[in-house]
RNA sequence: GCCCCGAUAGCUCAGUAGGAUAGAGCACAGGAUUCCUAAUCCUGGUGCCGCAGGUUCGAAUCCUGCUCGGGGCACCA
């Protein structure tokens, strides 16, 4: 609708010669008509003319037939006011369609990567974790249903020191729990998983570890642990409805010299030198603050040489067309130096877009909870999902802005009530289901039908569809889920308006048909929406 | 000290790449169900848009400075 309108602007325009950047707009106020656009007003800035007179001059020009009305208002804008037929054939298009109304026409298709939770197997996923794996499985999602060919990824840096510790603690808590005498190391991981494992390991092997060599027995208990936490993060991100289509371990990088080799080629492009003893990239050559480290002076390398193979590998080896990395918004110092590695090894770093998660603000009863893994005192997703249920923590995650913080609120997100719009979106298409179950299969739907629909309530809801694809847009455009929530909720709140209103099954059959028609799209458009952000649509409630 | 994000109604947040009288949900009060699910709907009112300047026909939005909150600034991960 607003192409169309687009269209005939820009038209307008052409055959004037004139260009300019315009916007058409919602009007605040209903009463300002469907549409609107200030583009006489910009018009008139440029030629020294009175807005009035030039926004004039084109809806003289104007002979299209969608229209109810035209106006000009307030100091130049012009208000469009779109004939209802114009709302009923969109229907029909929607109708027709289905889910590919909402994509747009033209796209080239890409192969893009979304990586994303990462967290490494050092212990369970906590509601920092449970947010990016709804951002990230969303935006693959939306990805995907824009038609483009998309890979989700899990990468665990399991080269360094963080799983020596995580093997460390394992071993420190079975031997607590043979009775020995023995803490902690000082930044090792305290949560209670650990002592789980640790009992795990004394029903299978007794104490045979204590007969072993003590970097033998951490070795050990290094890959038990990571296997076992690992497979427990799987679950539960299976739990959640995300997948992941590979898992890319750092530890491969070293084993295939590809770290080397990313240093090599960093090398030959001279940005690569030594200072005390250690190995040093020039970021600031691409705009950092300051050079950062590749290989210490003890020789070991640090996780930014293999974040830099690791993203080497997925251009270079891999040759995705984009990809998008998902990191908690505490990683973003981080984006500068990766960008400017891979600017480095000249590669385009547009084609990294960086997505940082903003906190989760964890609260029960109005309580703060602290979420920091290593001290063992974090809420654990899995927890959330069996408190709130998978619709409600997927549905919460995404329903701000990814770069606003979130507070979740456990008591509320687990109150069925309409505090928690989850339900409120769910109810609508539950109710649709409802009545199309009432009628059993006598349904038989035919467009001419639609042009009974004349109610306000009917024409809103048309609407709504409308703002639903743009919003749909948006949410691809920007990377962010975020939009379909605030589509879904919009079209949600005019079905029940329109279902308070009006009956579906009237005995008027042309009636009957009209709104049956009407509310089979609004419940293909709500099912895709659901779809995208991956939560159930319910068929009953 | 430097960098990033934020500051809008009692609370949680929108505000669509400068536009009309700044919006929504929650909370609060009242009302609606012989009939497709009351997890719904309807009616009520709130704002120095953090502060101070600037840019222009016009600023919550852009620029500059400042204040406050959160996070980040390692040869840690």
């Amino acid at each position: 609708m607003r192409e169309k309108i687009k269209s005939i602007i820009d038209k307008y325009l052409k055959e004037k010669g004139y260009s300019l950047d315009y916007v058409i707009e919602y009007p605040k106020n209903e009463t300002f008509g469907d549409y609107s656009t200030n583009f006489a007003m910009i018009l008139a800035s440029k030629l020294k003319r009175n807005p009035k007179n030039v926004a004039n001059e084109f809806i003289e020009s104007l002979y299209s037939n969608i229209f109810d009305k035209v106006e000009i208002a307030g100091s130049g804008f012009i208000n469009f006011y779109i004939k209802k037929e114009a709302f009923i054939e969109e229907l029909m298009e929607v109708y027709n369609k289905k889910e590919n109304y909402f994509k747009p026409k033209i796209h080239k298709n890409k192969f893009i990567q979304v990586e994303f939770v990462s967290a490494n197997p050092t212990g369970p996923l906590h509601v920092g974790h449970g947010r990016g794996a709804a951002i990230g499985d969303s935006i693959a999602r939306i990805l995907k249903f824009f038609g483009h060919k998309v890979e989700k990824e899990y990468y665990i840096n399991d080269a360094g020191l963080q799983m020596e510790l995580l093997g460390q603690s394992l071993y420190v808590r079975y031997k607590q729990l043979l009775g020995m005498d023995d803490a902690l190391p000082e930044d090792g991981y305290k949560g209670e998983y650990l002592i789980d494992l640790a009992r795990k390991l004394i029903m299978e092997y007794g104490e045979n570890l204590l007969k072993m060599e003590e970097s033998e027995a951490i070795e050990f208990c290094k890959s038990r642990a990571a296997d076992n936490i690992l497979k427990y993060i799987m679950e539960t991100l299976e739990k959640f409805r995300v997948s992941f289509d590979k898992i890319f371990n750092e530890r491969r990088l070293y084993q295939s010299n590809e770290v080397e080799e990313s240093l090599k080629l960093l090398e030959d492009k001279g940005v690569i030198y030594e200072k005390e003893g250690a190995l040093w990239f020039r970021s600031t050559d691409f705009g950092d603050d300051k050079d950062r480290v590749l290989r210490r002076k003890n020789g070991v390398f640090t996780y930014f040489a293999s974040d830099i193979a690791y993203h080497r590998n997925k251009f270079l080896k891999r040759g995705f067309d984009e990809v998008i990395d998902i990191w908690g918004s505490d990683h973003h110092g981080y984006v500068k130096r990766v960008k400017s590695a891979i600017e480095a090894m000249g590669i385009d770093s547009e084609k990294l877009k960086v997505i940082l998660v903003q906190i989760v603000n964890l609260l029960r009863s109005g309580e703060k909870v602290s979420m920091s893994t290593r001290k063992g005192e974090f809420v654990e997703l899995e927890n959330v999902i069996n408190e709130v249920g998978v619709d409600a923590a997927r549905f919460m995650f995404v329903s701000r802005s990814t770069d606003s913080h979130l507070d979740f609120d456990l008591e509320l997100a687990k109150k069925q009530s309409n505090d928690n719009p989850v339900y409120y979106v769910q109810y609508a298409y539950a109710r649709i289901n409802s009545i199309f179950n009432q009628l059993g299969n006598k349904t038989d739907l035919d467009l001419e039908n639609a042009w009974n629909l004349k109610e306000k309530e009917e024409i809103d809801l048309i609407k709504s569809l409308i703002q639903f694809k743009e919003l749909l847009e948006k949410s691809y455009k920007k990377r962010d889920p975020y939009f379909i929530t605030k589509g879904l909720l919009g079209i949600a709140e005019k079905f029940h308006r329109f279902y308070n209103k009006h009956r579906v099954i009237v005995s008027e059959e042309t009636i009957r048909k009209a709104r049956l028609l009407l509310i089979e799209t609004v419940a293909i458009s709500l099912k895709l929406g659901f779809d995208l952000i991956g939560i159930e649509a319910k068929k009953r409630m």
